[in-house]
DNA sequence: AAAGTTCATGTAATCGATTACATCGAGCCC
DNA sequence: GGGCTCGATGTAATCGATTACATGAACTTT
């Protein structure tokens, strides 16, 4: 009966709260607090006749954790910071699918910071995974938060599990999940040297950027396998949009000596060039063939349809997600995960015409 | 002295900690953990002396308040969650650009729910608002998470601010942001009637969604609108993706008495039918033309460019966002934001043959 | 000059869960 | 049967902030 009246004492109902507590619940099934709260982290613990009692009142009264509380106390907040360049990039969008599902799997959820080119919201994310919200991170934009700003928070926000997705990470001990970039673009370009295409003008991404180096790379080894010579002047600048393929093209159009290949580091700049060139009169691949990278979902209905190099990118974002995972349940895992791509041959790409402006 | 003593029971040394805590940044400062806390929330609640004394403290020590505390606390995550039914389609990534920014000037965080049609996960994200993870939600699936509930749970989830989104939710006192599916799908089936188009097919949206019973009911006004009759044949059952799209094309293909133009009720589908026609020899716009809806960013590289309705997808997302922040800040919003769509006219529509197969 | 205001600040209660530690009873071993 | 281990359960400390309330100084009012 004593013990009653403390309930009531601990028991504030002048204040009335979103949800239902603990409490409620615990006092409900006649249990304690620690009971409950046993019940639903570790049921094998509890007895099954509380057990079962707890799990009543839990449905009666519609309890859920309050998640501040338990994340406050236990430390972790179940949830996952995505961080990534361009949330508009089609590319991204299925990457991003293959990490919720996967997380979702695992019981995590998914916060998505969309950099969106600005440094600024990058330090925001930042303090965002220092201030204990986040218990992961997946990085798509390929550095890590401290690298541009002084050492002071740098130890704070390197303390916690983080995998780089695409963009790899130079020098930094983290698990990196990629594609090999050098030797798909590698692929594409002697591909498109087996075709005949001697003068294969390369459609960049944007300078600086890892993909980008290790693609351009890639090009060059290509040239080189071939027995091509690189040519400054076949390398033309992009940041992967349909806008800036628009650009190549009409570089491409106003050009007396034009290339007879084009290779574009993304669908995106394909697709965009592609049509500059078929509004000039210049058909694709009669007069020029045009690769891209990637496979997106519109590369198949392109027309014509890309040939392409193919990235899994549902299974990027689920074995970047896995890893994350791993490393929060303090497993090992492998700190380079290369999935494979895949030349992908359509209509895009044929034999250069008899040449007209042949060489070598 | 004694005071100094107490601070040091209070402040265990022993289990260290991931962050700075607030103790550290008061005792630095030589102030208390109160005004510590205020000169952050309402620095101009805190003499300039002090507040100068705890910034100063707080970027020696690289210290950020832990959010869960906070929320705890406060009863406020500063975290909204966004529910969509298919976060791989294109037509939502920049709806989500939208909302990121706007809530992210805000000082919000996004938290993605991707449905991906499993009703399973619904439920799951529901708990999620009800434990009090998020501050409020936008809804871009049609429906509210109790809807198919029973009623135990409803009342404390429906307790939080709600936006509805694109596909508004009848019977809901929420604030709904929208485009008039209606009045685009009319005025698009007006604009193919006076082009001279008289079979016009219609592929449809899934069955069961409201932003597809409004388009389809704009389609029938524009017919009656135009003078030409319903032909339910001439509807073919389509669910907004490239591959319906394709399906949908091949349908035509096989058909004897074909439409002289297809309006498609988005981009994707329109340009999976366009491939298929064109795959068949069917020319577009000569032989069949082809409207789409949404203006993705492929409907202009398409080839030919697509001729669609303008939906402005990021103010859409901004508008919903700015509408939720109201909300929060207990300001009225409006119920109804219809945001102005446009008919694009590009090369996928055109004066159908000199009739063939002529009627009325 | 007494009383009342206002403002800056400190003390400690509070948010709602998890979990270390204590307790108690049952089962086991010799 | 006494001592020990182990498992189920309860009690209360704890996570780290915010904020209600208390306090005292400075300033105003009459």
């Amino acid at each position: 009966m004593d013990d009653i009246g403390q309930k009531r004492r601990l028991g504030r109902r002048s204040t009335p709260h979103r949800g239902v507590r603990i409490q409620e619940v615990a006092k409900l099934a006649e249990v304690s607090t620690a009971t409950v709260s046993r019940a639903l982290a570790s049921p094998q613990r509890v007895s099954p006749e509380k057990r079962a009692r707890v799990l009543e009142a839990i449905a009666k009264t519609g309890y859920t954790p309050n998640l501040s509380a338990r994340s406050l106390r236990s430390q972790k907040t179940g949830m996952i910071l995505v961080v990534l360049p361009d949330l508009a990039n089609t590319f991204f969008s299925r990457i991003l699918r293959g990490i919720e599902e996967t997380l979702f799997e695992a019981g995590y959820g998914m916060i998505i910071s969309d950099l969106d080119g600005s440094p600024e919201k990058e330090a925001h994310f930042a303090a965002f995974t220092a201030a204990g919200r986040v218990d992961g991170a997946i990085l798509l934009n390929g550095h890590l938060f401290g690298q541009s700003r002084d050492g002071q928070g740098r130890a704070a926000e390197i303390d916690m599990p983080i995998v780089a997705l695409c963009e790899s990470i130079p020098n930094a001990d983290i698990p990196q999940i990629e594609i090999d970039n050098r030797a798909a673009a590698r692929k594409m370009t002697q591909y498109l040297a087996s075709r005949g295409h001697r003068r294969i003008l390369y459609v960049s991404g944007p300078t600086g950027n890892v993909l980008e180096r290790e693609r351009y790379r890639g090009y060059r080894d290509g040239l080189r396998r071939a027995g091509l010579s690189f040519e400054p002047e076949l390398v033309v600048p992009g940041d992967y949009t349909i806008e800036s393929g628009m650009q190549a093209g009409r570089f491409i159009v106003e050009q007396r000596r034009r290339p007879s290949a084009v290779f574009c580091t993304s669908d995106e700049m394909a697709i965009g060039l592609i049509r500059v060139l078929l509004s000039a009169g210049i058909r694709v691949p009669q007069d020029i063939s045009v690769a891209g990278f990637d496979d997106i979902e519109f590369a198949v209905v392109a027309e014509p349809a890309l040939t392409t190099i193919r990235q899994p990118r549902q299974e990027l974002g689920r074995a970047a997600a896995s890893a994350l995972i791993a490393l929060l349940q303090k497993q090992e895992t492998p700190r380079l995960i290369r999935l494979e791509t895949e030349l992908v041959i359509r209509d895009s790409v044929a034999e250069p015409r008899p040449s007209r402006d042949g060489r070598g």
